[in-house]
DNA sequence: GAATATTCAGTGAGCGCTCACTTATTTCAA
DNA sequence: TTGAAATAAGTGAGCGCTCACTGAATATTC
């Protein structure tokens, strides 16, 4: 039950390690057939691996299924972070827009994951916290949907859109491609999301009226 | 495994019956917990039921899960096959994100279940034929995304709406309510969607770019 | 009193996780 | 250098327990 310290942390390791194997093999399982029906016995199979050597790197079967959000989480966070640093919506829309299709096509199960079970875990922001931001004063943002929300906010006091509230123009923007990420899930679409940059980018320009 | 012939069977009942008891409770449990964190013993406990019963009314725990997803999907397409019948796609547009809203709203439990787990079925559209259509040809759709898709195509022949592909946007519309539904899901919102109605109705028309 | 509706007390397959143990790697005093 | 000691990495059989599912028993209805 207690998540111990150094465990479960939030990389996704890309060396040849046992555990990078552990990692790959669960997210991929997880992501095709759902976190409650992997056994952690097929997750050791599918990396080649002890069952036993899963619990040497992670608390439990959650922490990992946990640690493995906390990985995706924090890459997108960062592309809204990057974005946030950008001067002007367009090229902040375009920035975004991209990076996610990258992902998306890069590392599908990756994305799939995220989208598929994002939800189980509520508090995953908490456990983001790249480094020791033991100083930091609350009130940072660490989850793509609150700073997209910020960088709508700014955009609208720089007089790039009109003003709105941001709060509901959030979720509609990102939504744009994640809801196709979506249909995707769903066997509706199958082609790669980059396929359909351009749309994407002009889309989400109309949902937030540059 | 097998799927009995008459159990399983996508209507939620909404009268005082054991058997609606069962599903208003499964419904409740699986939206909040996770289908796979809710026993049958807790189903049973919530309805006020023995665990026996469940099984006179449903082949197994997955058999209720799924006629509860049917239950939904079907609500939600017939609010997409009503909105076909209309002529203009502003009316159409209005009336789909209306329903939808009116929906999530009324009862939310059963929305935030058909975000959560719709791919868990994915071959929901096969259970969902509404009666028996063992004469009907195929190519019929039976989902929202197919449904919006060929009501856009319509819209496109109509010259509502400039010519693009329908594959693309019909998740893009149905995401700007759907989007929002899941940040609410996230708990990054909190209020109704239908106090968004009118700015959801803007918007999809932004992008559609009626 | 037959038919139907419902309960209750199992049952065993299967799951996450442990732990005693082996093997590899690092540490460090002499 | 070296080799002994300490630590880390890795194994897998098995344990305790949960939970979906069953079937004989009991209540209810007409």
């Amino acid at each position: 039950m207690m998540q111990s310290v150094d465990k479960d942390r939030g990389v996704i390791s890309t060396d040849g390690t046992k555990k990078a194997r552990i990692e790959r093999a669960a997210l991929t399982l997880f992501a095709q057939e759902g976190i409650d029906q992997v056994t952690t016995k097929a997750i050791a199979a599918a990396a080649q691996v002890s069952e036993g050597l899963i619990y040497r790197h992670f608390s439990n079967k959650e922490g990992l299924a946990r640690a493995l959000m906390v990985a995706v989480h924090n890459r997108l966070t960062d592309i809204i972070r990057e974005a946030l640093a950008l001067e002007d919506i367009r090229g902040q829309i375009r920035h975004i827009a991209t990076a996610y299709c990258e992902l998306a096509d890069a590392d599908w199960m990756l994305f799939r994951y995220h989208i598929l079970y994002l939800h189980r875990f509520p508090n995953i922001s908490a456990d983001s916290n790249t480094d020791s931001n033991a100083g930091s004063k609350s009130g940072q943002c660490h989850d793509p949907l609150s700073l997209t929300q910020k960088l709508l906010e700014a955009a609208m006091v720089r007089g790039d859109i009109p003003t709105e509230d941001a709060h509901i123009l959030a979720p509609m923007a990102l939504g744009i491609v994640l809801q196709t990420a979506e249909a995707k899930v769903l066997g509706f679409l199958t082609a790669p999301l980059g396929d359909h940059l351009d749309l994407f980018v002009r889309r989400i320009e109309a949902v937030l009226d540059v």
